[in-house]
Order: structure tokens, then sequence, then C-alpha cells
RNA sequence: GGACAGGUGGCCGAGUGGUUAAAGGCAGCAGACUGUAAAUCUGCCCGCGCAAGCGUACGCUGGUUCGAAUCCAGCCCUGUCCA
């Protein structure tokens, strides 16, 4: 698979990013002989993307590495719309104040991955609201409807599994691949953009988008869709107990951050290096190649490496130290959960829902009964202790052998 | 507007008057084994309470009954077909 003669495409392909494209052989002439502008869309729905979009987010990084310029289009106005893609149900609507909020919560990320700028290869962020915002209905309708055919159109999987779930799609949402198709024949007449980038849950809405710009406009342009990424164990990447993997601090700490890549399956660390790290390949495959519980060592290189991205080279460092401290020393890092149990101290059980350990007192009671929860190493068995601390104390308190955090008085 | 089917715990899905905080599965958490992995086995898995127990919960609101997720009425929502 060395046949392509641009460094994106074979940047894209040797790491792994690839999953479809279309037309890549004018793809791969057209990067090699000049600037592409790329784009891939972002939804608004919450403050923070996960590690579902990283794969995406490092793909922009990518095309910039090689000489390109990454446009990120934040979906302000698809948002008002709700992707069917993929969901059940419909979406609730959002207010357009907690959308720019989102969007800007997001570009802090963005800030950290890709080079931002007015150069032509530095990173621009766009608003689909801008342009879709503006559209009178009827103009919509007139500009775009005869593009489309519904025949076509219920073809799609995002469409199909609705109506075979027995499910309701609703006019709106149905729309949705209307303006999608819409934002990438925009970019390429504004920002003369040429491709687009997505997760092959994309791939339909992606050659709308292409053929509504060939028909409307002339203008051939392109698109790359990554492969969906499930873990070794088939569920989708970025869910865990506690919820999605934030890549925003402010949705969940550096150190719990850390801890996701450390812990991920043996079998997905080498494809995790190649597409969340900026590490030569050659370094990789021996990481890779590490058998047995050696390849411990390549899961902390690929926490700290995809942590310093994310989160900055001093975040990744604390974390890692805090890890090994809770871990192989026994010890304790200052990067664990941390709770203040006042004067008075509280009791064992409320102190493990304080501290985020378990959802109820019910349920700490019965991690107790299980042997779960250790206070400095040593196994609790009361469930009714009432624990104190003495000023300048700090106790170590562990529920299993993943969770740990601080007491203090 | 009409006919029919349906709305159960994070998800899927049993349950048609009491033994039902509600089978089973998935997801999750913990224990054992390990390597902070996987697989496997075991336990747990609404909340409060030390406990006895109490409180909530089967779309919503009322009703029947000693007793309702289960029966009745009205309403809301979804799907399929018809107009």
């Amino acid at each position: 698979m060395n046949q392509y003669s641009s460094n994106l495409l074979r940047l894209l392909d040797e790491r792994g990013y690839i999953h479809q494209t279309t037309d890549a052989a004018a793809l791969d002439s057209l990067a090699a002989k000049q600037v592409v502008p790329g784009y891939i869309g972002f939804d608004a729905t919450a403050p923070s993307l996960h590690i579902g979009s990283l794969v995406q987010i490092m793909m922009l990084r990518r095309l910039q590495q090689t000489g390109h310029k990454p446009i990120v289009l934040m979906g302000g106005g698809t948002t008002k719309v709700g992707d069917p893609s993929g969901k059940d149900e419909s979406r609730k609507m959002l207010t357009s104040e907690a959308i720019d909020g989102n969007i800007a919560s997001i570009r802090t990320v963005f800030e950290r991955l890709l080079t931002f700028g007015d150069g032509p290869t530095d990173a621009i962020m766009v608003n689909n609201d801008h342009w879709l915002g503006e559209l009178k209905y009827i103009e919509l309708l007139r500009t775009v409807g005869p593009h489309f055919t519904i025949n076509r159109m219920l073809t799609f999987d995002s469409v199909k599994l609705r109506l075979e779930r027995e499910q309701p799609l609703t006019f709106l949402e149905f729309n949705y691949m209307i303006l999608q198709a819409y934002d990438f024949r925009e970019l390429a007449t504004r920002q003369n953009c040429r491709l687009q980038l997505g997760g092959s849950d994309q791939w339909g809405n992606i050659v709308n988008g292409i053929e509504l710009t060939r028909r409307m406009d002339g203008i051939e342009v392109y698109g790359v869709t990554t492969p969906l990424l499930t873990t070794a164990d088939g569920s989708k990447m970025g869910k865990t107990a506690a919820g999605a993997v934030w890549l925003n601090e402010a949705q969940l700490p550096n150190y719990d951050f850390w801890q996701y890549w450390r812990n991920v399956d043996d079998r997905d660390v080498g494809r995790f290096l190649r597409l969340f790290t900026d590490l030569p390949l050659d370094q990789i495959a021996r990481l890779e190649a590490l058998e047995g519980s050696a390849i411990n060592d390549a899961k902390v290189v690929l926490a700290n490496e995809v942590t310093g991205l994310v989160r900055g080279t001093e975040a990744s460092q604390a974390a890692a130290h805090t890890a090994s401290a809770t871990f192989a020393g026994g010890g304790l890092g200052e990067d664990l959960p941390t709770l203040s149990i006042g004067g008075d101290g509280m009791g064992i059980t409320a102190i493990c829902t304080a501290i985020g350990f378990t959802q109820s007192n019910g349920e700490a009671k019965r991690k107790i009964a299980e042997g779960a929860v250790k206070i400095d190493d040593v196994a609790v068995t009361d469930t009714g202790l009432h624990l104190t601390i003495s000023a300048g104390e700090g106790r170590k308190l562990s529920l299993g052998k993943k969770k740990h955090g601080i007491l203090t008085l």
C-alpha cells in the first residue's frame, strides 16, 4: 500500500486512518502538488468532545503536518437540527447560547493539537451557523432541494435504521443530510476546501456533499473516512462506567484521562499509538512487539504521549508520576482525587460516595462487604466505621485496585 | 379522523391481581487468577437506615380492590395500516 505519491495519503494510510476514499488517485495527485484545505465537521452538543472524536482531530493534525490546511467546522447550525446517525432517538434541542458556549470550550482542545492563524496552512475554525442561519427556507428548498431525491435519502443507513426499528424520524432530522452536504459546498466555494474527512458513519453525508458541490458549482472535491474505532473487545471507544472519556479537563481530570490510555486492551496498543501519537512508526513497531507484562511499558508510553498532546506535557507528567507512585510505590500521588473530611470526621460509606468512588452509601456498604474498600491498604470491615483524621495527616483510600484517593482533615 | 399494536429499571426484554424491588440477557462494579490487560469463575448491581424497616419505581391522571406493573376510564406519546 505504498502507491501514494502525496505525503498526506501516505501518512494517513500507513498509520491506519483510511477506511474509504473517493477517487483516491485524483486526491493523491492534488495533494502532491498543492495545499489542500480539508475539513471535518464536529457536533456542538456538549462542552467537550470525547475520545470518539480524537481520530478525527488527529487526522486534521496529520493534514497540517503534511503541509495542508485544516478547517474545523463546528456544527452550530446543524446542531440545531440534530444528526439522526447512529442515534435511536431524537436529540433534545439546544439554545443558541448553549451551543456557542460549547463551541468555545471545544476550541481549547483544538488549539493544543492544531496551529491556528492566517497563514496558508494554518488551521481555521468555522461555524456553519453563519451560512445556514442566513438561509431562508424557501430559498434553501429551491437551491438544494432539487439535487436530492427521496429515493436516495431513504437508502441511507441512518434513515433505514430508524425505519427498520419502527422508530420515529422527524422531518427536521431528515433534513440534516441536506444541510451537511451544503456545508461542504459552502466551504468549497468560500474557503477553497477540497477534502472532507470523517468517520465511516459519515460516508453517506460526505458523498452527498461531493455530489452537491459538483452539481451546483462543477467543482471536484474528495472524501476520506476513518474506520469506525472500536476497542478490541468490540465496544465503542470512549465509553467507560463513569461515562464518556472527555477531551476537556473540566469534564475529566488529567489523571483519569491518563489512566484510560494506560488501561487499554493489549491488542489495541499498536493501533492507538499510530493513530493518537506522533511517535515514528519504527518506534511504535518496537513497542507493539513487546510481549507479556512488558506491553505495559508501551501502554505507559501511549498514556504519556496522548495525554501530552491533548492535555499538555505538564499534565501528562503529573499523571504519570501519580500513577507510578500509587501503583508501583504503594504510596500516593498528588493527582489523586482528594477529599477533606473535616474536624468531626465522616462515616466510611459517606466518604466513598463523596469522593466519587461509589454512587450511593448502599453501594459503598456492599463494596465494604466485598472487601474492596481499603484505608492505607488495610481492608475496611466495619460499614459503620467513623473516620477522623488529625491535622497534617493524609490517609489513602482505595476501592478495588484502581480507584485511589487521598483523605485529609 | 378511524382500526390495530405498543410505552417496564442505563439498554434489550419477560411479566396480565398478591409468593414482584419486578425473570433473563447486555453494559457496569468488586473478589479470585494476572500484568492497573484479555479470557474465565464468583458475588453485587433503586435510594435511605447499623438494623428491623421505610421510601420511591413499570408513559401521565384518576378509579376498582384488603391488595395493581398487571383490571377500568380519560389523557399523552410511538409504530403499522386506512381516510
